[in-house]
DNA sequence: TCACATCTTGACCCAAGAGTCAAAGTTTGT
DNA sequence: ACAAACTTTGACTCTTGGGTCAAGATGTGA
């Protein structure tokens, strides 16, 4: 039954992106990905026909399933409730369910030619969840950043390290709340500088 | 003469470090090193026994020069002056110097074991100096953030992945004010929420 | 020029990993 | 129970990459 077979293969894309976020790209053979499932090497070729087409698909649902997510977050509320929301969200899907996985999307050069560009791609989807909300924030005036696109990035960038050192549900609203200083929202002294 | 082998090995590691960055420690063989430096593999065997070693030293060096340098900089001025001068001449470091080096110290487990406690300890030694500056900034209350950890991850974590998207002087300030305001500083709305 | 030390080479070995495939094992519908 | 479709296996090939080494090349000093 088709049923059946998607599960499979989203068994085996769920054990690839792990792994691949862990170790990346050249660091994970398909025996690993296999004794990973309790299966031979042979059995993944039933389903993909290379690595790299694998690594593609494993890339392409974690991207789209992560920004489904984020998109399908109530949109009531003022901006910095919305931005704080999307960052906790993201950062509990970061650390509690893709441990690793997130790597993939930062550290393109790792990536064979082929899946940078599919890469980049749906990095732009998911930062634009993030852009639109600041962009509001910074419109009706609940936000201050130096500028937009260093201020994502930043967050980004930190939200894709956060499975490395942050724990626990406090180590998540502490990161959350961290990055909210970036739009100029916290418990924040005045501004002395630039 | 010694003199002339510490050049070469210097080559070497630097071509190494560079490598190992961008492509990780399985997506670079010895050849690539060797092709880099227009030389053979075996060439590289006479300076160091094995690749692992090739890759510790070449994290260590880096690792050493990269801290000596920001702890290089003036002590004088306040906190929020101090710091600026380490974000920018940071981040400077990584656009310019080792484009992609820096991400040996941001992935460890693409690492073998034995070099994770070293990029551990070098990576210590490397935040302490952030973590002074932002210390004494919030003692004498320049500086308010959530806390001090997840700022500091924040600030390396972006700061990392800085070549990624940072190309020219003006990106680089960008970026380095954009940081200041995790710790409060920067053009700073009042705080809505925390 | 000759001896000695310092590199560099390229051929070689071996293990690991990508990819193939015929044969065997398992479901499923009838 | 049986056949057809689906899935898994393990043995196989071929290439890549880590590591070795004897031989040659390039200095260096007397």
């Amino acid at each position: 039954m088709a049923r059946k077979r998607g599960q499979r293969v989203r068994a085996i894309l769920t054990a690839a992106a792990e792994l691949f976020g862990e170790r990346g790209y050249a660091g994970v053979s398909l025996e690993d990905v296999a004794d990973r499932l309790d299966v031979t090497k042979g059995s993944l070729y039933y389903y993909f026909a290379s690595k790299d087409e694998l690594v593609t698909a494993a890339i392409e649902t974690l991207g789209t399933d992560w920004t489904d997510r984020l998109e399908a977050l109530p949109v009531a509320g003022t901006p910095p409730e919305r931005l704080r929301a999307l960052l906790r969200e993201h950062i509990r899907i970061a650390v509690r369910e893709y441990p690793a996985a997130l790597r993939m999307f930062l550290v393109p050069d790792e990536w064979p030619q082929e899946q940078r560009s599919r890469i980049t791609a749906l990095r732009r989807r998911h930062d634009a969840v993030f852009r639109a909300v600041v962009e509001e924030g910074l419109r009706n005036g609940a936000f201050t950043v130096v500028a937009v696109d260093p201020t994502l990035q930043a967050m980004h960038a930190a939200m894709s390290q956060a499975p490395v050192w942050v724990r626990d549900d406090r180590g998540i609203d502490q990161l959350a709340d961290t990055l909210m200083m970036l739009v100029g929202v916290g418990p924040v002294s005045r501004g002395s500088g630039a």
